[in-house]
Parts: C-alpha cells; sequence; structure tokens
DNA sequence: GTCAAGTTTAGAATAATTTTAATTTAAATG
DNA sequence: CATTTAAATTAAAATTATTCTAAACTTGAC
C-alpha cells in the first residue's frame, strides 16, 4: 500500500536531503559526523520504532554503514540526554529506546518483550497524587501489560 | 517512637514465631529451608519495600544470615512466581521487587533512583484502550516521575 | 535411618553496558 | 587552504547485574 501521502513524503526527503536530520542535530547542538548522521537517519526515518542499541547496531550493519556498538550506545545517550529519543523502561536488562517523542503510553507483551504505542490521548488518568514536596512531575508513564487470553 | 500496636504486633509475633511466614512459603508450595524462612522474614516483617538482590544480600548479612547471592536471586524469583513478591521495572540495569502486592503505584526520583508508593485509591485511569485482538490486560503499571522542582 | 528430589553454593559464564586510551575527524583559526 | 584543537570514534578491556553449572547439602517421605 502506497498513498498519496507517501509520496509527498518522498518527495520532500529527495528535493532536501537530509537537511531535516542535519538540522535535528545541529538544533541539539551536536557535530554532524558521519556515523550520527547515519544513525539519525536510520532511527528518524522510519516511523516510529522502539530499539535497543544491538538492534540499532544491527540495522546500521545491515545498511552498510560502519559504526562500533560504543558509537551505537554514546549516540542513543546522546540524543536521549539533547530530548530526540525517549527512554522506555519495560525490561530491566535491556534498554529501549522510543523515536516517538510525542505523548503516549505503551502496550507491554509480556510473553514476547514487545512493546507497541498506545496514542496520548487514548488513556486518561482522572485522579492522581500530588507530586512530593519539593518536586515537579516530570512524565507519567503507563504501561499496560498484556497477554495472551488463555493463560 | 514504640505504639501500643507495635506492642501487639510483636507480642503476636512472639506467640506463634514465624507460623505466618511458614505458612507463606507451605501455601507457593515452596519448602520452607533455613534460608528461605530468613530471607522472607527480611522481606515481610519490614513492612512494605523495594529491593534488589543486592539489597536483600547486605540485609541478610547484616542480619547474620549467611545465604549466597545467586539463593537471594533464585529465592526473588522463586517468590515473584509464588506470587508472594512483585516486579518493578523503572530501571532498566536493576531489577527491584516490591513487598507490597495490593494495587498501587509509584513514583520515581529520577536523580536518586529512589522509588516510593502512591495508593491504588490515589490513581484513577478514566481512558483506556482496548487490549489488542487475543490479549488479556494482565496489570497497569502508572509510574510518576518526578525530580527537584527546580530543575 | 535411607533415599530421591529439591536446595544451596562457589565459582565460572554470559549479556548489556561503560570505560580507556589511542586514533581520527570536524570545525575554528590563521 | 593548512594548522590546530577539541570532540568523536574505536577496539579492546573492564564492569555490573544476573544466570548457569555441577558438586555438596537438606528436606520430607517411607
Amino acid at each position: 500500500m502506497y498513498t498519496a501521502r507517501d509520496a509527498r513524503q518522498i518527495a520532500r526527503q529527495d528535493a532536501r536531503p537530509y537537511s531535516h536530520i542535519l538540522d535535528k542535530l545541529r538544533g541539539a547542538g551536536l557535530r554532524p559526523t558521519r556515523q550520527r548522521m547515519a544513525l539519525a537517519k536510520l532511527l528518524f526515518e522510519g516511523g516510529d520504532r522502539h530499539l535497543t542499541a544491538e538492534m540499532l547496531h544491527a540495522d546500521a550493519q545491515a545498511a552498510n554503514v560502519r559504526v562500533s556498538l560504543a558509537t551505537v550506545y554514546n549516540t542513543l545517550h546522546q540524543f536521549h540526554r539533547a530530548g530526540l529519543l525517549r527512554e522506555i523502561v519495560v525490561d530491566s536488562q535491556r534498554s529501549y529506546f522510543d523515536t516517538n517523542m510525542s505523548d503516549h503510553h505503551h502496550f507491554y507483551f509480556d510473553r514476547t518483550g514487545d512493546l507497541t504505542d498506545i496514542p496520548g490521548d487514548q488513556v486518561a488518568i482522572s485522579v492522581l497524587p500530588p507530586a512530593p514536596e519539593g518536586m515537579a512531575v516530570s512524565r507519567i508513564d503507563v504501561v499496560v501489560r498484556v497477554r495472551p487470553q488463555d493463560d
């Protein structure tokens, strides 16, 4: 399936190749190095994604981008600090990064470890305690854990 | 500070030493071994706690209970499987276990990594999407991340 | 008591991540 | 453009949390 909207998006990207990625890095005060550009392209041109360092590293290899695992880790953390990525904690032992920065939550499939987005407007919290003295709420994470019905 | 309620509780424990702990293990189909009894006492007689394997191991040492770290890990997982503990995922890299099994949520202090309970009745979710096809919701975790106001 | 099954343990192994120290690259400056 | 410098990249070693292994104990049933 391929819509007119897709065509417009592809055309736009062809017209000014990678300039949006470049702007993203510049805006975050990060030097647009070869590796960062390549990783940013992989991360941000594929729609919303949830991935680990290993996964991004594999993606890079597959795309013939030679980049060390250490750099993938560095880059993910820098992007996170710069506000380009969100870190999702659902699995101790593995860090997931989310390219979807909009307000949203997650389904977590206990069995498989998969993760899918729940748009922000599909969750509403109507009662919440005040933040502890001197503290401000920086974010509310809702994780809806699901598993096969027959279990 | 030491209240009449504390006195009653201590008296009750003295009266039937560890029988509630014993029952807990028996009820879960776990043999009441020396190590499991000791760890269960540390876990369940100190009110609601959030702890890692390392923390419980240190507690045990401090209480002069000689138990290996491997056993602490085994025991935490067995208790978890048996429904005596809840696992909380807030920090990739470290697994926390929660002795509070009642319906509740958490404040997470980003800066320090601390964790405190939010009683279940202080959070209400009024809108929620249906679970994905063929899946059932097993739990909803709400983590309210907070940090110092001036940040 | 004896025995089988379940537990515990020290220590080795693993997996994810971080650190180190040397090398390379990007950008600022002359 | 050549030079310099600060930042980024890297391979490899180190670290951390956790799991595995295989041998040595316990526990509960008979």
